[in-house]
RNA sequence: GGAGAGGUGACAGAGUGGUCGAAUGUGCAUGAUUGGAAAUCAUGUGUACGGUUUUCCGUACCGGGGGUUCGAAUCCCCCCCUCUCCGCCA
């Protein structure tokens, strides 16, 4: 959500936002019931203060009194008032409220302008990828994959997109886990295992709902909603709090398994590993002072590439243009990794700066030194990593004329052997 | 799942229909005192929204929502959470 009164005192600012993003909002509109909200507020407190000035003359008045009587019938009426337009006041509040919502973060000024996916840029490129193995193959197509990556089983237990993985497939998952989180914890994120089901508090507190309620599964009993990413529950672990300034910046790591129900998608997109409705990733979240928020996503997209190096695995970022970013975010960066054998480009880490966008909703605050008053945090996320398309990208890439599998240098202590085998 | 108790400001803890944003204590901040500190004394110490704008003023908030009433922290209803006991269970 944005300020309020950055809406009134700049709405041009809003504006330039909404077209940079290509998105069509009434701007105008949500001004209008702005000042209708406003205009409604004061009228209503304007009576309310009557009636507690009434109430204090009663409270020395004798119960029962002519006087005290009077007062009684005039308030009567002064009461009704306020209830209808204390009723009128929430209805336009909600219609506010809701308006509000519909206004996207602005995005910083180093967002690229353009509409759509072909219009993001570049910003690097890592590896060689033309040096991938020369046996490199679509992981679907690898001999054996079905073994390990067993996606009928999977469909017959839960449904397409849930696979089973087995063997040396279960085993290269865990170890791709607990790299990351190593590597994380060794960079200063505490690692924390949140919950994988939200109330819809917490969905709403980062965005999810209402808008993005399809994308999830939810529970039947309890409206509780299984987790797209661990970033909605380590969001909400400080929501209605004020951090102290001392304890900033907070960074934070969790694993988490991902639940998505993503309807729509078809083709080469979905096939193997490239889409699941279950994954693993291991999320890292920064709470950062307003000052720090851009040094921050910098060292945060660092960190992902460097995940991706050290597996030795091409790769390149791209900068997201204005029509490509989403509602919520300031600036964001995504990692693709190189699948040498789809030869084609998979998205494994997508690293956000908010700026104070979700912590306004979700009231995330720190108390300042300076003023002794509460001030939005900023929110940072990013994926270090998603463990599918890094599989996929490694089985491809590594495939051996044999048909195994090399494991980079850097997992083999976890992985404990130095191929993994479909036989 | 069943029975009972409870949820008040940073914390502890009063308050059962009116002058209560809320006593008191602790903590914290500033000042006095001191060579310095402790102790003591004094003053101050929530958040949000709106109006105004170097000042202030108004309104709301006592777990959440709804109701009764001229008026609700206080009465009624629903929900959530915590604790104790029982049941169940990894």
């Amino acid at each position: 959500m944005l300020d309020p009164k950055l809406l009134r005192e700049s709405p041009e600012l809003v504006r330039a936002a909404i077209a940079k993003k290509h998105l069509d909002v009434d701007l105008d509109a949500v001004l209008a019931l702005d000042a209708q909200w406003r205009a409604l507020l004061s009228e209503v407190e304007a009576l309310r203060a009557k009636q507690k000035a009434a109430n204090n003359e009663m409270a020395a008045l004798k119960k029962g009194s002519p006087e005290f009587l009077a007062k009684v019938q005039e308030m009567k009426a002064v009461s009704a008032q306020v209830k209808a337009e204390e009723a009128r006041l929430g209805e336009v509040e909600a219609k506010w409220r809701g308006a509000m919502l519909t206004l996207p973060n602005i995005p910083h000024a180093s967002v690229p302008e353009g509409r759509t996916p072909e219009q993001n840029v570049v910003f690097s490129t890592h590896g060689d990828t033309t040096a991938v193995s020369p046996h490199a193959k679509s992981h679907w197509d690898i001999a054996g994959f079905d073994r390990l990556f067993d996606f009928a089983r999977g469909a017959k237990v839960t449904g397409a997109g849930f696979p089973f993985y087995v063997g040396d497939g279960a085993r290269l998952v865990r170890s791709l886990i607990q790299f990351f989180l190593n590597e994380a914890s060794r960079a200063g994120y505490q690692e924390v295992n949140p919950p994988v089901v939200v109330n819809a508090a917490s969905a709403t507190a980062v965005g999810q709902l209402p808008d993005k309620e399809g994308m999830m599964y939810q529970t039947v009993e309890d409206q509780f909603y299984l987790i797209p990413t661990a970033e909605t529950p380590l969001t909400n672990f400080f929501r209605d709090e004020i951090l102290d300034e001392a304890a900033l910046p907070v960074f934070r790591c969790a694993y988490t398994p991902c639940f998505r129900r993503e309807a729509g998608s078809y083709g080469k997109d979905v096939r193997g590993l490239n889409r699941l409705h279950q994954f693993d990733k291991v999320e890292l979240l920064k709470w950062v002072h307003p000052s720090q928020s851009y040094v921050e996503l910098d060292s945060l997209r660092d960190h992902a590439e460097n995940l991706l190096r050290q597996l030795e695995l091409p790769y390149r970022v791209l900068l997201m243009c204005g029509g490509d970013l989403g509602f919520t975010q300031a600036k964001k960066y995504d990692i693709e990794v190189w699948s040498g054998g789809q030869k084609r480009w998979l998205e494994v880490s997508s690293c956000s700066c908010f700026e104070a966008f979700q912590a306004r909703r979700a009231q995330i605050r720190f108390r300042a030194k300076e003023t002794g008053k509460p001030e939005l945090v900023h929110t940072l996320n990013g994926s270090g990593l998603a463990v599918p398309r890094v599989l996929a990208a490694l089985l491809e890439n590594n495939l051996q004329a044999d048909g195994r599998v090399r494991i980079p240098t850097v997992l083999v202590p976890y992985f404990g052997k130095e191929y993994l085998s479909f036989a």
